[in-house]
DNA sequence: GTGAAAGCGCTAACAA
DNA sequence: TTGTTAGCGCTTTCAC
């Protein structure tokens, strides 16, 4: 019934059936005044349709429709009126029902290996925060380090979303680019040629790592490693390396260790048998448990041994010595990587672009002059 | 065309309309053999649909769905053909197409005042978990600890969703109530009648840790409160209280103070002026935050002060001192308000429970014998 | 500038 | 057991 107007509302039942309940439905003609909400029969309230506001707004579902999406195709009357009107009836318009149209869902999925693990609550927040100001909602998946989770996630997810960010993916890269065919994906800290990549600035971070042990008069670097398979501690090692052969200092790898407070007995007691004056642990949780351990030993940081981590983690600034640690710009990866997927969304690019983002090194107490 | 088996594979072209784009569609009809995806005209995938899996299958789109949804109600043979076949497509069902129809979207809303709060860390990955072994996505939101962001994404995820896990939510109860006749809703630390509720054991834990400081020879104590519209730091101080009183220690109430590193030193310049021997702390990073002023004025801690904290966060088990704190149940809490909102989704539920989590208090060396 | 109608991918009622 | 059909809420031609 185009054009209805009513003084009052008038409530017109009709029965619907959804997922197998009959509700109690009811158009609501109106366009004046507060009135209740839709009610299903058990009380709880039915969400308004866009075809609710056209009826109480007395328009065609289209114009509705028009009036959120096109807003300068409709009078400009019509449009307040039927803005007023949903206001009014609470409606919000269907995002599933608006993606099974476009093919848009306008969400983006992150994973990550660790939600609790604090290194990742900044790209979560990056992302989180580039997200919302593109007007996406953001869906976070954790893949408990585990690649069979991760494709279990970017298979059940990929209808759902518009896009990936893969922060610390363990997947092949053949993987990743056979589901870049389905969905833009963006990755942090990993980079697979073809795919849209924000990585950290390793190789200057490890050169400032290894500039600032050598002017403390270090002349060798032990490298406590992490998992193998962790991109970013290759990167970092690799760095290392180079950089500690520029300088002329030697550079060991020991390890892998577990990068949490608990790797830090091993590594600690395989430097003190070392005898290494400088280390650099694959992150902070492995540095600061390193650190526990040396105090435990009764060996003085930073005058027996520097320390170095990576990552600036919250607790990094009031552990005891505070660490030396190499900050990465974890919010500003996040929020590029969103972007970079969204870009994707938008129109196919053809040669997604590869961004370096700089790194910080934060010199604290762990690090000081050798035999100081 | 029903029933249509051919033994090689058909290519039916036809093009479709997608988001104002025209996509070469091809209707693949095949029962063996390997094939390729369907392909737009610009080389990205398109999707499979259902209709895709049945005309390549030969049958009908409806013996798809039961084939995924309702196994018993097809013939074992057919279905094993079907799912070879939508396997080999690469198809995966279109949630926002299932959502459309049935009304549910199997996907929950968690929104939590700061994402990079490790406090919170608990509750996500615990939700996070629930979720996943429930066959849940679940979205994450990040209120910002701002009331309006909090209500704004209510109403923009409302329609996407089955229903919230609000943690420590800023809402007043009346809007929380009015959010909830429109979707389901769990309570993290945070009490309102009508509404499911996960609260931490703040009477039994506060006991606790006065009679941990009453033992150790305390007769009085501080509270360095946090933001006053925390519901949990009113709980706190209230159990505090109503202990201290028991016991015959004194109690007062410092503050507010901001619940971070940075509110450390306010709160311990006023300890100090006080000349109190126990402070208790809004959170665990306050206390670390009093800590580091302590120590920089010379203060010793346990020794002359003693500090408590809660949360149990990362960092208070390697600060200086280790701190004693009041450690809740986050992951616990996280699924007990999944499983509560999931329960609700599934059938109205009448009296939705409030549920008490034990606390437990760990004791570190930031406590001491008073003047030891 | 606005309405009618078709259709997105899927499920569920009803037929066969 | 399976196919046909209608319709979920929305956007988008295409008329008017």
């Amino acid at each position: 019934m185009p054009g209805v107007r009513v003084d009052s509302w008038v409530l017109m039942p009709s029965s619907v059936e959804v997922a197998g309940v009959t509700w109690q439905a009811f158009a609501i003609l109106c366009h004046t005044g507060s009135m209740p909400r839709a009610r299903s029969r058990d009380g709880a309230r039915r969400r308004a349709t866009i075809t609710d506001v056209a009826a109480a707004a007395g328009v065609a579902a289209s114009t509705v429709s028009r009036a959120f999406t096109r807003p300068d195709r409709v009078n400009h009357r019509t449009r307040e009126h039927v803005l007023a009107v949903a206001a009014e009836l609470g409606y919000a318009p269907n995002p599933a029902a608006r993606a099974l149209e476009s093919g848009r869902t306008n969400t983006l999925a992150l994973l990550v290996p660790d939600i609790t693990n604090p290194y990742f609550s900044g790209v979560i927040k990056g992302a989180e925060r580039a997200a919302a100001a593109a007007g996406l909602t953001l869906v976070l998946g954790d893949t408990q380090e585990n690649p069979a989770t991760e494709e279990q996630l970017i298979r059940r997810l990929g209808p759902a979303v518009d896009g990936f960010v893969l922060s610390a993916s363990r997947l092949p890269d053949d993987e990743l680019r056979r589901a870049a065919e389905l969905n833009p994906i963006a990755l942090v800290n990993r980079a697979t040629p073809g795919l849209a990549c924000v990585v950290a600035d390793f190789d200057t971070g490890t050169r400032q790592i290894v500039d600032h042990l050598a002017s403390l008069g270090h002349e060798s670097l032990v490298f406590l490693g992490g998992p193998p398979e962790s991109w970013s501690g290759a990167r970092r090692w690799a760095g290392l390396r180079v950089a500690a052969e520029a300088r002329g200092l030697a550079a060991t790898r020991f390890g892998p260790y577990t990068p949490t407070l608990g790797g830090g007995p091993a590594a600690a007691d395989a430097v003190l048998a070392a005898g290494a004056t400088a280390v650099v642990a694959h992150n902070d949780m492995l540095a600061i448990g390193v650190m526990l351990r040396l105090a435990e030993r009764g060996v003085a940081v930073p005058d027996d041994v520097s320390v170095v981590g990576f990552d600036n983690i919250v607790g990094s600034d009031f552990c005891s010595p505070t660490l030396t640690t190499l900050a990465e710009r974890t919010e500003d990866a996040g929020a590029r990587a969103v972007e970079a997927v969204a870009a994707q969304v938008l129109s196919r690019v053809d040669d997604p672009p590869t961004r370096v983002l700089p790194t910080q090194l934060v010199v604290r107490r762990s690090t000081g002059v050798r035999g100081g």
